[in-house]
DNA sequence: GATGAAATTGCCTTGGG
DNA sequence: CCCAAGGCAATTTCATC
């Protein structure tokens, strides 16, 4: 990753739909050498993908919470995240430092259908309890610059 | 929105640099016609623009952390992001319920850097304290689907 | 559908190890 | 000398009217 590489993922955050020709204008190169580096970093894995940014009204999943999960004994991170991938209400989730195992953020349609999503959690062999939090209002969501 | 605006966004959530005829293709439209859907869609706001999802490790940044804040006396929620927004390493923010004021999502290149933010956060003068967890190991990370 | 722009590919050049 | 990276030009595909 040197310095070109840095300014073209910086171009690419910003809009990710960039053809290759607006990109080299702003780093200095031309259009296939910057094709050639877009792909590079897509081959490598320094850039997972391109998204689209939408207003969370639009889909009508207004109801978010953050979850702190307890568990049963020592549960290894790679089989917590098994256990979570499979709920499509997860959109994060680490493990953390603290009394808590894992920080799990959760996005629905309404607290009925978060309700439901946590229980699939609870059911999993290997989560103790749960704690939530129901987030009133946003404030902040950048994308990762 | 329609059921078709719902399955464009789906298909640009999923890959936001396809072109306009793979798009149609999986929505079963022309390429003209999800070109129209699409301009609508980002002139409406619904769209808020497109984005690269970058491996974190790569931006250098890998320090994490979750900061539940709490607060003296009542504050506004606005006042409260006028507070965060200044701070650079604030990826996210919420009101929640429950005993703290709000969540706070922070994203530093190291434990030195999130120390400083940190700091700035604590100097407020509506923030009364902070309680912070680190994140060991990010799980899961969905583009908001 | 037609026209112009963008992506993509092959080939050659150049600078550094 | 070889390899990695870039530019140029030709072709194909896409965007746009």
């Amino acid at each position: 990753m040197d310095p070109l590489d840095g300014k073209v993922i910086g171009c690419l955050l910003h809009n990710a739909r960039a053809t290759f020709a607006e990109i080299g204008a702003e780093v200095g190169l031309s259009a296939p050498a910057v094709k050639r580096r877009v792909d590079r970093l897509v081959a490598s894995g320094a850039i997972r993908g391109f998204t689209a940014l939408i207003d969370p009204d639009v889909l009508g999943w207004q109801t978010e919470a953050y979850v702190e999960l307890y568990c049963k004994g020592t549960v290894a991170p790679e089989e917590l995240r098994r256990s979570l991938e499979r709920v499509p209400e997860v959109v994060g989730a680490a493990t953390v430092s603290g009394t808590a195992d894992a920080l799990v953020h959760m996005l629905a349609s309404d607290v009925k259908q978060l309700e439901r999503a946590l229980e699939r959690i609870r059911d999993e062999p290997n989560v103790d309890h749960t704690r939530s939090v129901i987030v009133l209002s946003r404030l902040i969501d950048r994308p990762r610059t």
